[in-house]
DNA sequence: CTAATTCATCGTAAAAGTACGATGAAGTTC
DNA sequence: GAACTTCATCGTACTTTTACGATGAATTAG
């Protein structure tokens, strides 16, 4: 991409973009819709439920972390993972917030 | 990325991932933000606001409008683009409806 | 008709993302 | 300790994204 310019952004817009990075993979929502449906935490199950390697479960798994919306810990020779509820509450704010000023306009000028 | 997998989901997944790509850089965050706060339709003023080239902007609007967030009309000789609220409006139902079966569950197992 | 504008598209280059198999670390079990 | 399980990381390959300048199409202005 010959440098990425997202320094050159506001730091709402790059959060914002980090989040919908994070969901920007049919395999990252998969991963976290399995994560919601249960009530303990998950680990090498997901692997299961997906069409990947396990390889690749674990590089999405570890961009999710990375992104905040997954916590995980060390649970014996597994890992365990859980939605960070908190980060989407966050995202669901941002996101509003970031286009509520224009709920306002109803009228449409063109297009 | 050797062959992405995208096919392999289901189509929820794959809808609201490609929904949170087109929001997954900061200036296509930026141009739906300047969008959204003009309340008559912009089209180059874009380029005057972001630090990119025409041409960068161009390509980043034509995603936009491939994902269906923004419509665009062409008024004489330049673009008229706006906010696609119906498109939002689907996202943000879609997003809820595949995380709220878990905010039931506020015990946390682990994590 | 000519010149100027607005913008999309093309070509190109470099970075990032996606995927897999192989390897190895850490823990458990026997 | 030996064998096994579970998972992260490495190396690699290929695709996609991002970015720019250059070019050209379409419209307007003179």
């Amino acid at each position: 991409m010959a440098i990425a310019k997202t320094e050159a952004f506001s730091k709402k817009e790059q959060d914002l973009a980090a989040f919908a990075k994070a969901l920007a993979h049919p395999a990252r929502v998969a991963i976290l819709k399995v994560l919601a449906g249960k009530d303990e935490c998950v680990c090498g199950q997901i692997v299961e439920v997906l069409p990947l390697a396990q390889s690749t479960v674990s590089q999405h798994l570890t961009a999710l972390k990375a992104a905040g919306l997954i916590n995980g810990t060390i649970d014996g020779p597994r890992s365990c993972y859980c939605i960070n509820w908190k980060a989407f509450e966050k995202f669901k704010h941002e996101f509003n917030s970031l286009f509520d000023n224009l709920q306002v306009k109803d009228q449409q000028r063109c297009c």
